[in-house]
DNA sequence: CCCTGATTCGC
DNA sequence: GCGAATCAGG
């Protein structure tokens, strides 16, 4: 693989969005994050401020520096449906095209609309009595990260409410290729014949 | 251990 | 110019 510009665009979009060389690398493919850190040297942009020709040294006020631990917990995570791995190839989806008045900016405190769904609870009675016992046992140990501290091998079960500081992901280790950590894939995973007929 | 970016240096 | 190896750090 080579760096063609159509390449090197990629690259340059992503660095500035603020991707990992890794995650850079993975979407090129044909190269490593070694490769892409080479190459955002030569190509003076390892500081990621600059867009273009730069030199502005903005002054980088970091200011007010919210509260570590108030409203945290207001992130838009709280769908449902589990986290997803990686958006990987949207392919013909130009997602990017944000409607020229929204702030593109980082993205971060999300409004947590109202009172908003609660993390995938489910519902004790469809769950087998191990299975669940199994959960409230590691859910005891969960290592609580924070959405921006998953990984893909960490477990990514909600806990909590989003809407509260009680909120966080177990991030125990997970199951190779899983979302979650054994226990969870337990309640998560569940072959439609099994859960008809834990029903009655 | 997982992951980051930074640097070096032979090719 | 390129990128593996290595370094330094979280």
């Amino acid at each position: 693989m080579s760096w063609t510009d159509e390449r090197v665009e990629t690259l340059k979009r992503m660095w500035q969005e603020g991707q990992s060389a890794s995650q850079i690398a993975k979407e090129l493919g044909g190269v490593t994050r070694n490769a892409v850190i080479g190459k955002v040297h030569r190509l003076g942009l390892s500081n990621r401020a600059g867009g273009k020709d730069e030199e502005e040294a903005a002054p980088v006020a970091t200011p007010p520096k919210a509260e570590a631990a108030a409203p945290k917990a207001a992130d838009p995570v709280a769908r449902p449906e589990p986290v997803r791995a990686a958006p990987e190839r949207p392919a013909a989806a130009p997602a990017a095209a944000a409607p020229s008045n929204v702030t593109p900016i980082p993205l971060r405190k999300a409004i947590v609309p109202a009172g908003q769904p609660l993390p995938p609870q489910p519902s004790t009675n469809e769950i087998s009595p191990e299975a669940l016992a199994s959960v409230r046992e590691v859910e005891k140990r969960a290592k609580k990260l924070s959405l921006m501290e998953l990984t893909e091998r960490t477990c990514k079960w909600p806990i909590g409410d989003p809407a509260t500081e009680e909120f966080w992901f177990c991030g125990l280790p997970s199951q190779p290729g899983k979302p979650y950590c054994e226990a969870h894939v337990g309640v998560a995973f569940q072959p439609m014949s099994a859960r008809r007929d834990r029903r009655r």
